[in-house]
Order: structure tokens, then sequence, then C-alpha cells
DNA sequence: AGCACGCCGACT
DNA sequence: GTCGGCGTGCTC
């Protein structure tokens, strides 16, 4: 007698194992099933799960439920995605009910039935037709069934462009029974792209090493600012789809606006998908859906779009590959970048990584030959890279943290009717509110930070946990009135700005005032190409193009240059280099004014004399030496409690655990974190090192069914960050 | 993560 | 006398 096969099912809980059900009655369970969604009782909820895998149960004396339903006819994932989701799984350590979570759509993570992706058609009624001629001439109704007769049926997305108001009129006709709304297939016209510019020798060289790429093969694009690498992607994104391939693009969070849509829409002449924040559950899926279904042939996303079904892939791009946002810092904290590097090679398809300042983590990749190596020194039509002028602020006068020469440089610039970029990487009005009394400063309740001074000095907002209170009238310590905002933020800088340059707009950029949807988009419209300053943050280094930018002048980075953290060397070049890309474009040349209290810091020097690459050469030879990466992997595990004690014990018995299963094991902690306190929680950290991989992850292997299992752990958050990215 | 069960304080 | 606090345990 064959005992009976179970579903083993992954549910979306923290609990690092499948659970056995049998299959729904009637039902008998066949390999044909892995890959299907299935509707569980858990306890006493239910839940959807996925069916990870069909066999014997794992205990055999156990009692076990039925499934209530197998949701798929056909399995939902299956192939490629599920066996790099199955790698995710064990890459992060992370139980497969929340990998495939994370992986899926929120409508079919919640058993939705994958949704239609046809296309809607309108067409005249019998009596439409019939009753056509009775309708006023020239008026809307008339001219919509006009133009419907004219056609067998026509879809909805182009009745707008024909006649006013289209979609309604033609809801209006089927009211009045003479149109209705069908399906039609979803088409997928061939591609009739529109030329660009010719590419430049240096273009042509990097797009055929692409297009050239038969198989799996990692090419990193490395251009710097305006060197025209979106050519580069355009050109070879068409050729995958010449050769009928799906292109996936990833993007950072911010790059992704309706300019970028409507130029590839525009270049490859096929429907551009896009997944992005912004689109709803219905929208999310329906993109899935159409992907899954080889009728999304370009895919243009942020991080999340990694996880889309490519049945016939054909190229993956990950442009911007060194942006901090393609980490998913809470949940399944998986690096897009890298996880779409494992499906490129499943896929079997090029994975072309695009920067102007690559990581580096792929830097060293590309130099060690693992990566092809594909540069473009060159800026695009004719444009100069700017020249870097630094400005000893030591000893030097200042009006809200700018120097007399920085003001006179912004004055010249503007004189020349050209546009001013003012970078400071501070939120705010001022970073702290202190007095001048007793030295007291406004500090967070909840985090160990100071709360920065926001609306001129009226309001305190903690940047840590969102803590938001009124400015006190006077000092809660010692009742004095000398209070003051110490330091500049960027919305004191745009108050300055305003009075010192008051006939020309002042336009302060941060994540205060772009908050909207295409916020960012409408304030820079208002700019226009009139003369003009920007001020703002890390967000005004990347997307957008701003042509008019002659000048751009970076205020107070000094924070950065002396960070503990091992990676702040590498975000503040690349925020240096691609703040400074931002000025001078086709025909303009640009310039970049740095003030700094440590002209001779061996970083600044380093990056302006030799360039990123110079940089990247003395920041890896450090990171060699201190054993960091990409000469050594890192994971942390990070404790939550609210009680120091509680974190601390979990991680100390944690340690314990790892040092029983490899005694050679670097680990560092527990210690406290950078910022001890955040939202009332204490936050402790062991940093696990090794320089193998393998060794890494064989002991987490080992050890995380104990950790999981310690009285310890339920008394804390806690959780697994593989490759953090900052050590916060 | 949820959710139930279970044993000790301020309320109708 | 009960509502409700969150500690502990379990989920096929």
């Amino acid at each position: 007698m064959s005992p009976v096969s179970v579903l083993q099912v992954a549910l979306p809980v923290p609990l690092p194992r499948l659970f056995d059900y049998l299959p729904p009655p009637g039902h008998a369970a066949s390999p044909e099933d892995v890959g299907k969604r299935v509707k569980v009782l858990f306890g006493n909820r239910a839940l959807t799960g996925f069916v990870a895998g069909v066999g014997q149960p794992a205990d055999p004396d156990l009692e076990l439920r039925h499934a209530e339903a197998l949701l798929d006819a056909s399995p939902l994932l299956h192939g490629e995605l599920l066996d790099s989701l199955h790698w995710l799984g064990r890459y992060t350590h992370a139980p497969m009910g929340e990998v495939v979570a994370t992986a899926l759509p929120v409508q079919l993570r919640q058993g939705e039935p994958l949704p239609d992706t046809h296309a809607w058609h309108w067409r005249l009624t019998e009596a439409g037709r019939t009753q056509q001629d009775r309708l006023r001439a020239g008026s809307r109704p008339r001219r919509l069934a006009d133009l419907l007769a004219a056609h067998a049926s026509l879809d909805e997305d182009v009745l707008d462009l024909h006649v006013d108001a289209g979609r309604a009129t033609a809801r209006d006709l089927a009211r009045r029974g003479l149109a209705e709304r069908v399906a039609a297939p979803a088409t997928t016209p061939p591609p009739s792209p529109r030329p660009g510019p010719a590419l430049n020798d240096e273009q042509r060289v990097a797009a055929e090493a692409i297009t050239g790429t038969t198989g799996f093969g990692a090419l990193l694009l490395d251009g710097v600012t305006g060197s025209g690498k979106t050519e580069v992607y355009l050109h070879a994104i068409a050729d995958c789809l010449h050769r009928g391939r799906q292109a996936l693009v990833l993007v950072p969070e911010i790059g992704l606006t309706p300019q970028t849509l409507a130029r590839f829409r525009e270049r490859l002449g096929v429907p551009v998908h896009a997944l992005h924040s912004g689109l709803n559950d219905g929208e999310r899926a329906r993109t899935w859906a159409a992907c899954l279904r080889g009728e999304a042939r370009v895919i243009v996303g942020t991080r999340s779009a990694v996880f889309t079904p490519l049945p016939e892939a054909g190229l993956i791009v990950i442009d911007e590959e060194h942006d901090g946002s393609y980490k998913q810092q809470d949940g399944i904290r998986y690096h897009a970048r890298d996880f779409a590097l494992v499906r490129g090679k499943a896929l079997d398809v090029p994975v072309v990584l695009g920067s102007a300042t690559p990581s580096l983590e792929t830097l060293h990749n590309a130099r060690s030959g693992r990566y092809a190596h594909l540069r473009l020194s060159r800026r695009a039509g004719e444009a100069q890279p700017p020249g870097v002028r630094v400005l000893d602020m030591r000893k030097r006068p200042q009006q809200a943290g700018l120097l007399p020469d920085t003001l006179q440089a912004i004055r010249q610039a503007l004189e020349a009717d050209g546009q001013v970029l003012v970078f400071k990487n501070r939120r705010g009005y001022a970073p702290v509110l202190l007095c001048h009394d007793c030295g007291w400063s406004a500090h967070c309740k909840r985090c160990d930070s100071a709360m920065t001074v926001h609306a001129g000095g009226k309001r305190l907002q903690c940047h840590h946990c969102g803590a938001r209170q009124a400015a006190p009238p006077a000092c809660p310590d010692c009742g004095g009135l000398a209070l003051q905002p110490q330091g500049i933020g960027t919305e004191r800088l745009e108050e300055t700005l305003s009075d010192l340059f008051a006939d020309v707009p002042v336009l302060r950029v941060d994540r205060g005032t772009t908050q909207k949807r295409d916020g960012l988009a409408q304030q820079l419209a208002r700019l226009g190409d009139a003369p003009g300053i920007l001020v703002g943050t890390q967000i005004l280094a990347k997307g957008h193009d701003l042509p008019h930018l002659t000048r751009v002048a970076v205020v107070g980075v000094d924070e950065g240059l002396f960070s503990t953290d091992f990676r702040a060397g590498e975000k503040l070049a690349q925020q240096l280099i691609q703040v400074a890309g931002r000025a001078g474009r086709a025909g303009k040349r640009g310039d970049v004014w740095l003030q700094t209290h440590h002209p001779d810091h061996p970083l600044l020097n380093t990056l302006i004399t030799g360039g990123y690459h110079a940089f990247a050469d003395a920041e890896l030879e450090q990171r060699r030496m201190a054993g960091f990466p990409p000469f050594a992997h890192l994971a942390l595990l990070r404790a939550e409690a609210q009680h120091v004690d509680a974190a601390h014990q979990f991680l100390q018995a944690a340690k314990q655990s790892l040092r029983a299963q490899d005694a050679t094991l670097e680990m560092h902690g527990p210690l406290p974190a950078p910022m001890p306190r955040r939202a009332g929680l204490h936050r402790v950290q062991l940093l696990l090192s090794s320089p193998e991989r393998r060794t890494l992850h064989r002991a987490l292997d080992l050890a995380l069914p104990q950790i999981h299992a310690m009285p310890e752990a339920r008394r804390t958050r806690w959780s697994l960050d593989i490759d953090p990215m900052d050590l916060y």
C-alpha cells in the first residue's frame, strides 16, 4: 500500500517550515499541483498558501487537515521564476511562504484569480446601426457612432483620441442600447521603433557587446553622466524585441517618470508596462498577468518588478545599479540587482548593469572579469564634463552656511541666464534646536536623535520615527528664551537664498516637498528655462534632466566624511559625482563649487583629481584591508525590544548557537545599533562576517532553526539581513 | 504573524 | 462581580 501524498504548503507566516495538508476532498495530490495556490484553514483562520511540494507527510503520526481548495487550474509559479524564488528563500534564509507573498501582487497573494488582460473594445449594437442617423449631426454621440460604424470594433484606449470624451460618450451610447463593450484578445503589435540619435563609437561598441551576448552574461555599462546610457539600453531592448523576446528594465524609485516611459514607448514602438508604487492592486495584478502571458514585451519597474514572470525573456537591464532603493529594507531583505542577476543566469539572458558610479561590488566583479566592463567616457552631444572648484570654509565668514564666494558664484551664474543647484543633504530648517543659555537641545522622546527644526523654527520633527510637535516657546530646562536653530537645512537655505536673490525663483526640492505624485516634475516645469535656483537634497541628484543647470554648489557634505559606516564613503562619492553630473548638458559647460572644512580630505582629493574610479581603487583597497565587502560577506542579526536586556540576551544566545556551528565565524556584538533607540524600541545587533559566503550561510542554516525556537526570540522583534547595506 | 488561552488590576 | 492587560504556546 503506497501512503497518500500530501500537499506541502508554504504559508505567509514567519515560520521556517512548510505545512502538510491532505488534498481537498475528492482530489489526489499530484506533482502537477506544485506552484498552485491553495486555500487552507490554519489555526482558526483561512489563508491562501502555495503548494511548494507534494510528497509524504513529514510527521506520519500527525493528524492532517484537508486543504479547502486548489485555486489554480495550472501552476501560477513554475519553471525559472519558481526556481529563482527557491534560491531567494535559501539565500535570505526566509520561509518560502513569505518569499512567495513578497513576489506576488497583493491580489494574487490573497487568492484572487489571475485577472483577465484582454483589451476592451466598443462596437455598435444592431440598434445602434439602424438608429445611428437619428443622432443629431455633429454631436459627440453621432461622431462616435459614425466612427464605430466604420470599424468592426475599436479599442477603448483610442476613443478619446478621435472624439472628445470618447469613453464617456461610449458609455452614454451603451445606456441607450446603441453601443456595447466587448472583450477582445490583447494583441501585441509588432514593434514600430522610431530611430534615435546615432550612437557614438563608445555607445555602439557597448550596444554591440550587449546584443552580441548569447545566453547569460553580466555587463557593467559604466558611463559618466550624460554619456547616453539610455540610448544603449534602447538599442539593446529594440534588438531584444526584434528577436521576439521580453525585456525587463529596473529603475530606482525616483527614476520612473512619465517622461522616461514616454521616451521608451515612442522609441521602441510597443506598449511599455510600468510597475511602480503608484499603481493600485488591480493594475499590478493585471500587469503581472500580462507578463506571465507574454503580452507585456517591455516592463519598466522599480524594485519589486524583479519578480515579474518572463516566459520569453531576452534581456534584463538594471539602471543606476548602485542605487540603494534596490535593497528592500524590511520583510524579505532582498537586493533586486542581485536577484536580477540570479534570474538572468537562470533565464540564460544578458543582464546589463548601468551606472555612472558603480557600486564597489559591481566594479570589483567587472575588474575581476566576472562581468564585462563597458565604458562610456564621453558625454554625448559635445557636452563637456564639469569643472570642480573646492572652497576652503575654515575661518571664512558665511551666511546660512554659504561662503561669499559661493554667493558670488550663484550670482554670476544667474546673470549669465543659467540655473543653479544648491545641494545640501539635510532636510528641514535646521538639524538642531539649541538653548543658548543652558545648552539643552530638543531630542525625540522615542529615539536617540535630535529633532529637526521645520517651518522656519515653528515645528520640530523626528526624521527617524516621524514624530512631530510644536517648537517650545521657551527652554523646557531653564525657561530661557534663547532657543536657537543650529546648523543649516534645505528650508533655511531656501529662506536665505530667496532673500538674497529676490528677483529669481528659488525652488526647494526634498522629500518634504515632493510627496505628491508628479510633484517634482511640476515644480521643475514651473522653473522652465529662466534663471533660478534649486535647493535640494540627494533627490535632485538623479532622474529628471535639468538642461539649463550650469552651476552646482555643494554646501555641507562634511558630515559624511567622518561617518563610521563602512559604506559612507562610497555613498558620499556617488552622491557628489551624481549631483556634479547635473551641471552642464549639451552646449553649456557646467561647474561645481564645493564648500568644505576639509579641503585636504583624501576622499575629496582622490575624487576631484582622479574621478570616481580613482576613488573606487582607493576605497576597494581599504575594504580589502579591513575585510569588508566585496572581500567579505556580511549578515546582520538585528533585535528590537522594549527593554535592552531582552534584545541583548536574544543576540547573545544566537551568537552561542552560531559559535557552536562554526568556531571560525567572525562575530561582532551584540552591540547597540548606531541609533540605539528608535520609535521607543531598543536596538541591538550582531554582525556576522566571513570571507567565504558558504561558511556564513552554512552556519546560519544550521543555527537558525535553534534561533527561531529560542524562548528569547519571542520577547524581541528580530530580523536577519543578508548583505546589509548599512549597519543601522 | 495572528489568535486563543490564562491569570491578575480598575471599572459598570 | 466583569473587561482587559500582555505572557505563553500553537499553528499541518
